[in-house]
DNA sequence: ATGAAAGCGCTAACAC
DNA sequence: GTGTTAGCGCTTTCAT
């Protein structure tokens, strides 16, 4: 598609490219007769400028890049949309990147990424992540980045996440104030932060109700829940026990509704035969067969104050890095999922 | 974050920009050992071209512009996996905008888009739209543009479609087998393609069963569901109906988790009181309450076909358009939600 | 086999 | 108030 160009403003006005760029820049240096019939003609003809040669000259290109382990996700969609919405407000443009909860994907991406010369990064750890070498080499050169909901240890930038430690021990002190006394919990990988951290709240709060931790309730997914498969066999494996769970607390999107529909398919009664609550940001909780509990993480501002950190950092790469972790609050609501009716009013 | 640069590499090397460059694309005209020299600097240097500068140079960025209504809809982000997987793979990357279904947002991301310099544009249009003239006037200016799901009239491009017209028959067909006589369509608004191909196909099942068509059956939501009160009035209004319907068909992801919840609400047991079909890609229709009938359409096959379309469209512009429209087969999978437990047996 | 130079679109330092 | 020029990173034509 031929795009007018200054040089086309200048030949057809007969002058320098640098006064139509002046001109159309509004200098105060320009003749305002000039300037009119500058931009005039530029508007008559659709004149915008080139994006990419302001991206050359500036070395910048305004735009940033994201990795999330997939956008077919409540959680991941929503935060999209936080980041969307800031980068949009300053003008920048949100490249996307998927990893399919694969690290060679992730680290592909990565590359991509940077040698598309985005200007920072914002990025979610993939499930099967454990090295992240690829991102550290970044940060040391300089390109800023920032982490959220997935988060490494030991890279010197900032990161958002949810307060999983707390939204976890709501959750399972819940399901204990329902009198369940054997909670499972499935989850991401073990080595996730966020799998620690849900981890340890979930144990907090069996602490507090002095219920001892028994490690065979804990059920690990390797691919987040990615491949139907590891849930199966991970809640099969929970019923196979000698004194199979009470109650069910899951991890992701993908674990709990996987995990719903393998009890429903074994028949269980939920709540009555085993409880479930799940730490996801399902859109139909409540139209679930039964409404579910469920613990959501506020994805939207997620994405909206992980941008607002990137853009800060963009524009300030040498500031210094206090508050390293912000934590938003988590919001339990209570459903039929995890209430037997009969002891249950809704308040 | 500093990047190493044909120059740089031209300089500590001694020698010029051009054999540098010649050497990086392994041109036959440069010595063999000279190259080897340059290349392994290269790698040493983690050298990478800058796609800004070859994008000037050629005129175009390897990017495609996407506008859809909202991306956290099960239909839309399986859409743009689609989409990514075939831009991915021709080196071309994806900027994704949202039009919320608002016409004034869908002109201004546009603007963006082609400020931007995308090479070319994926489009399914705002349900506030109705006057495409700001893609009409770039088709003609020759950027290539291809729509998909919702497709304006009158503009001589590729448009790939679900067939919602046969999707829409099989539905209604199903519940008149069921035996439902009185059944609504809650929709999209009236000048959507998407709403005329639904309702045709809803009418024609009526015509073959008798059942003459009644105006006051079919709701229009004019924001497509994003506001949730358009819904509610709508099924309300069904519901006041002097013989209110025994069945209600609804046309897309919001508008049915909308109707069902409402529904539930208002205490109506679905099937018994009023059966309930979705035209919806939602993932986890067979664990809502009850399960529901739905028509999905083939959304990653849809992104992946319009992308492959219109890359063909910019490596060839000036291409004849053949097969103008195409339409993907829709897959009707029936559950609880429109089937009496006592007629029903699962195949 | 290698180098010099122009040009993609734009801005800005430096003339005049 | 306006024009000339160099340069952002890269490719490519035209020398040599």
């Amino acid at each position: 598609m031929k795009t007018t160009t200054i040089k086309d403003i200048a030949r057809a006005l007969n002058m320098s490219t640098s006064t139509v760029s002046r001109a159309l820049r509004d200098s105060y240096e320009i003749n305002p007769a000039t300037k009119k019939l500058i931009l005039d003609y530029a508007e008559k003809m659709h004149y915008s400028p080139n994006p990419i040669a302001l991206s050359l000259k500036e070395s910048r290109s305004k735009s940033i890049g994201v990795i999330v382990p997939e956008i077919a996700n409540n959680f991941f969609s929503q935060t999209i949309n936080g980041i969307e919405a800031v980068a949009a407000e300053y003008g920048y443009h949100v490249v996307i990147f998927q990893s399919h909860e694969s690290y060679e994907k992730e680290v592909i991406n990565t590359q991509h990424l940077v040698s598309r010369r985005v200007d920072g990064l914002l990025v979610s750890l993939s499930s099967l992540t454990t090295d992240t070498r690829h991102f550290e080499e970044l940060v040391e050169r300089g390109l800023p980045v920032v982490f959220f909901d997935r988060i490494p240890k030991n890279i010197r930038t900032f990161k958002i996440i949810a307060d999983n430690f707390l939204g976890s021990y709501q959750a399972t002190e819940h399901l204990l104030e329902m009198g369940c006394r054997k909670i499972a919990h499935v989850t991401s990988p073990s080595w996730l932060s966020i799998t620690k951290e849900r981890l340890g709240g979930y144990q907090q709060a069996l602490e507090k109700f002095g219920v001892p931790f028994q490690e065979n309730y804990i059920k690990y997914c390797e691919h987040g829940g990615m491949v139907t498969d590891e849930i199966e066999t991970a809640v099969q494996q929970l019923l196979d026990l000698p004194a199979p769970p009470d109650a069910i607390f899951t991890a992701s999107d993908r674990i709990t509704t996987g995990c719903m529909s393998y009890l429903r398919r074994q028949k269980l009664r939920i709540p009555e035969d085993i409880a479930l609550v799940g730490f996801t940001n399902i859109a139909v909780a409540d139209l679930l067969d039964p409404p579910l509990t469920a613990v959501t993480q506020p994805a939207f501002e997620m994405g909206q104050l992980a941008t607002e950190l990137l853009l800060s950092l963009i524009q300030n790469p040498e500031q210094e890095i206090t508050n390293e972790i912000q934590c938003l609050k988590t919001t339990l609501t209570v459903r039929a999922s995890s209430v037997q009716q009969a002891t249950w009013r809704p308040s």
